[in-house]
DNA sequence: GCGAGACGTCGAAGCGCTTCGACGGAGAGG
DNA sequence: CCTCTCCGTCGAAGCGCTTCGACGTCTCGC
């Protein structure tokens, strides 16, 4: 193994000159350096992780905590982390992945050991245990989605208000004056980050701004309940010409069911979705919808991380713009 | 922050003893030990990760490579991802995470900088650069996958020719004579490592061992593609009564074109495949298949990669055996 | 023309841990 | 009873890097 001594001793320096050169932390005369890069070029030298970890107490590692709970929509999560090992390659960090299962002991462990600089935390609950733990840790963290409170946090996710704001007034704008909310089942609004809520409470807002009608239903992600939802909904409704649909997996049987109630999408029903493009653009109608930006969230997460270890200081709460895409399953009221 | 030298004063020892107490490597006495940890338990003592690495020349970390390329089934592989990380806890290792996009160079800067000790590498291609690299490095590697020629390196993946002979052998216990392979896209047996053309073999071998009329016809991954083949192969083979299907995106779009030239699945025709369980279940006729047992190659992968760290030695190729799931698309030859 | 900085470099002191050789004491074997 | 071993522990020497203070050399302003 090639080391910074032998190095120095090739470009006729001393170790410390070629620690300097390298990160750039002292000023080094142009033809020094080159001298020194071309040693290092020569010698194949590569500095020792540990050896830099321990004399200057940064690892220059992330941790990244991936959720394994049912109801989350894998491919998304696989954006997240690659987003993120991407944007912290930039920064010259790496990754390290660790998964829920080792909770909040596995946190502990990857901090306490210093085995890496900052974390990042997907999918918290509501009340987290783990919310407490990365308060106190040392090393400082960011979170993906939202708490109940994130004092003394940093999170990031996309609006979810402005999200629901924005399909409704996408409706709103096609002359739909009587619109519903399909969200997610039941337990996500209790257990989960408030995203779901707040997206009820932008549609909410935005209808009622509107002077639209509008109703929200929670729905179990299973085809049987989207029927069912359907058929309350044209029962209760029938005057709908507007659905918001926040719910994944049950985004085509829901369609399904409208049209096996002989409503056409478009034609008679307008739907738009929160979820991937790809599944948005895969349905057999596709679907106006807004994705969540899992690469910019990524990207943002580590850009806030990166200023935090700078020394520098991150907002609490950092709320990504919804983009809506408009496809085939939106037209103007008929 | 609490160091080894905390401990030893606290429990009235030397450091080298509280490190012999944790790593076991000389004996210590009971009570020594006893009294090491309580104190350790005290001081809430954890070491550094990067002095140990320095010291000990082990930094117990793998580097885990993700493929990013298209026309990969995206849980598959963060359940392989999933399978590693937690696998590789059980031996006190964890998981850097990198992506196929960085490439040689990502490889060779963990192995170069000792940030890793170890590296699974996913998704090879058949004459994938990185074997060579990977040949080189001074640290064990285990791919998931097959290249061309697995010499001096460790693969491991489901055996796909035993997969492709016990679809066989299922179709032909159930009286099925005329059967067919729906198999990946062109370009995969072109380009990939291999586990297509050995699926192929196994099933071509089965057939004829068995004495059944077999074809295979490779297909695109879209729906049209799926019912091109439907109609070919009812057009060629019209004594057809089973089917092989590996490729994940067409399954159902292929029994829905079987439908719709009206062949009842299973009472026309039995089908089976090659896909993950998730997907076979949920299909609208849930189908006979056999899953890439994702948990089981990551752990495999692991404990060989344990062994070769431990001075060990493994052997080149590890085959998994498949496992058949009968569901309702197949039954007995009407 | 001289002091004050700034620049570029060096040497040495760690960072916190592991590991090697050494050593006293106890038990075993002759 | 004496030596030989093995057991349990200690002290010291690094592992390879960063960083701090120091020092000589320029440059610039007045």
């Amino acid at each position: 193994m090639v080391k910074i001594t032998d190095v120095a001793r090739h470009a006729g320096v001393s170790p410390s000159t070629v620690s300097y050169a390298l990160s750039g932390k002292r000023p080094i005369s142009e033809e020094t350096r080159r001298r020194i890069e071309a040693s290092i070029r020569q010698l194949g030298y590569s500095p020792h992780a540990g050896a830099r970890a321990l004399a200057s107490s940064r690892s220059n590692v992330l941790a990244l905590v991936i959720p394994l709970r049912a109801g989350i929509h894998v491919p998304v999560v696989m954006q997240f982390a690659v987003s993120v090992v991407t944007s912290a390659r930039q920064y010259d960090h790496d990754v390290l992945l660790l998964t829920q299962e080792e909770g909040e002991a596995g946190l502990r462990r990857v901090a306490d050991t210093a085995l890496v600089d900052a974390l990042i935390v997907m999918d918290l609950q509501l009340h987290d245990p783990r919310l407490q733990l990365l308060r106190a840790l040392d090393r400082p963290s960011v979170l993906i989605g939202f708490p109940q409170s994130p004092d003394g946090l940093t999170c990031i996710d996309l609006d979810f208000r402005a999200a629901g704001e924005l399909c409704v007034e996408h409706l709103a704008g096609l002359g739909h004056r009587v619109i519903g909310l399909v969200g997610s089942p039941p337990e996500v609004y209790v257990r989960e980050t408030g995203f779901a809520q707040r997206l009820v409470q932008g549609f909410t807002a935005a209808a009622d701004r509107n002077g639209l009608s509008s109703s929200v239903h929670p729905c179990e992600s299973t085809p049987a309940a989207a029927r069912q939802v359907a058929e309350q909904l044209l029962r209760e409704r029938p005057a709908l010409t507007g659905v918001v649909v926040h719910n994944e997996p049950i985004l085509e049987p829901l369609i399904d069911a409208f049209e096996g109630l002989g409503l056409q999408v478009p034609g008679d029903l307008s739907v738009t979705a929160i979820c991937p493009d790809e599944l948005a653009e895969r349905a057999r109608v596709p679907v106006t919808s807004i994705a969540i930006p899992a690469a910019e969230v990524g990207a943002g997460a580590v850009d806030l991380l990166m200023k935090k270890l700078g020394g520098g200081t991150a907002p609490e709460v950092t709320l990504l713009s919804p983009r809506l895409t408009v496809r085939a399953s939106t037209m103007p009221r008929p």
